[in-house]
DNA sequence: AGGTACATGTAAGCTGTTACATGATTTT
DNA sequence: AAAATCATGTAACAGCTTACATGTACCT
């Protein structure tokens, strides 16, 4: 799913600027199984706009550049009707703290238990943003999809609160402390 | 982290192949955190050679092209000791299908229903071959990394086989099947 | 005085994916 | 007879990331 698609998707939800949907996929429902970048974004509005995807109209502002709004076209609605009902390309994740982890042998314990800490604050703070949604003005779709990031992100947490320990519990307690 | 120090990470514990490496992104202990194909991994072990961090011996073999097998070197695995060192960049995950859930509401109710089942069975796979590992021939970190594959491929077919019915139930039942 | 939020966009570069090219052996 | 497995590699392309370019207003 290219950002262009990805956008539309937000926009068959409501009318938004590049900032907006920027900030959508850093904070929003999306974010947790998402990503894209101004330089992505940008690009992506600007293509929806000249394939009559989408529309934009900018709107003065003072002391600030135009704010371009978008809003998505019937064939915009089209566009999307047949991306989601094209069967859906298998998830990628790319996890470079995993692949730490695997080779965790190397890392000195006391950086190992800051990193695992971190993690876990991670999975808090998403889980946190993702419970602050309120689902009563969400559809159930929507619901469904941000149920499911808190679920997983807590999964995560709690299995590394239950098992840290296995990987720096016993370097930490011999003499690494010295 | 790019396909070079994963290739790199693979050799630290054995010798292998570019068709082996490849096999062990695809089915092994990395298969759910990370991807790489022939494309990125042939250029990958081409490099790690050009830069002396692995070697690589040609095994003759009858009927087949020559296996190559590559072997990491000491400065290889200093390479990975500062790879594994430095800060980790945030997980990248894209869920095409998340997205799809997304706007369900644009999917007929059967074919969502299958897709749902086909993610289910993909996550049962997932767990199946993570399950298969002998964790007993492993380093305890890479048990921990394992382990934490299965209990998040179990908490999302678990998410799915007790939610299902809020995105497909209803409309299942009422006129759809008709 | 400095940092953050608002606001948009381009260009170069890096990386990875897909398709192509080749060919024998083993399994179904 | 077809499909999967073994086995390596290149070239073109697509896509995303990073850095650059510009500027105001508000908060600390």
């Amino acid at each position: 799913m290219d950002v262009k698609t990805l956008c539309l998707g937000l926009l068959s939800r409501g009318d938004y600027s590049g900032y907006e949907i920027r900030k959508q996929f850093e904070e929003g429902a999306f974010s947790h199984f998402q990503d894209a970048g101004f330089g992505s974004i940008y690009p992506a509005l600007k293509r929806l706009t000249e394939e009559g995807l989408a529309t934009c109209s900018a709107q003065a502002q003072e002391s600030r550049p135009d704010k371009k709004v978008y809003r998505i076209t019937p064939r915009g609605r089209e566009a999307l009707f047949e991306a989601v009902n094209e069967p859906p390309a298998p998830d990628k994740l790319r996890s470079d703290f995993m692949f730490v982890l695997y080779f965790a042998d190397l890392v000195p314990p006391r950086q190992l238990d800051r990193l695992i800490a971190g993690r876990i604050a991670h999975h808090e703070e998403v889980i946190a943003r993702l419970e602050a949604i309120d689902l009563s003005r969400r559809t159930s779709e929507e619901a469904f999809v941000i149920r499911y990031g808190i679920a997983l992100h807590r999964a995560a947490r709690d299995y590394f609160e239950t098992h840290r320990h296995e990987l720096v519990g016993d370097s930490i307690r011999s003499g690494a402390t010295a």
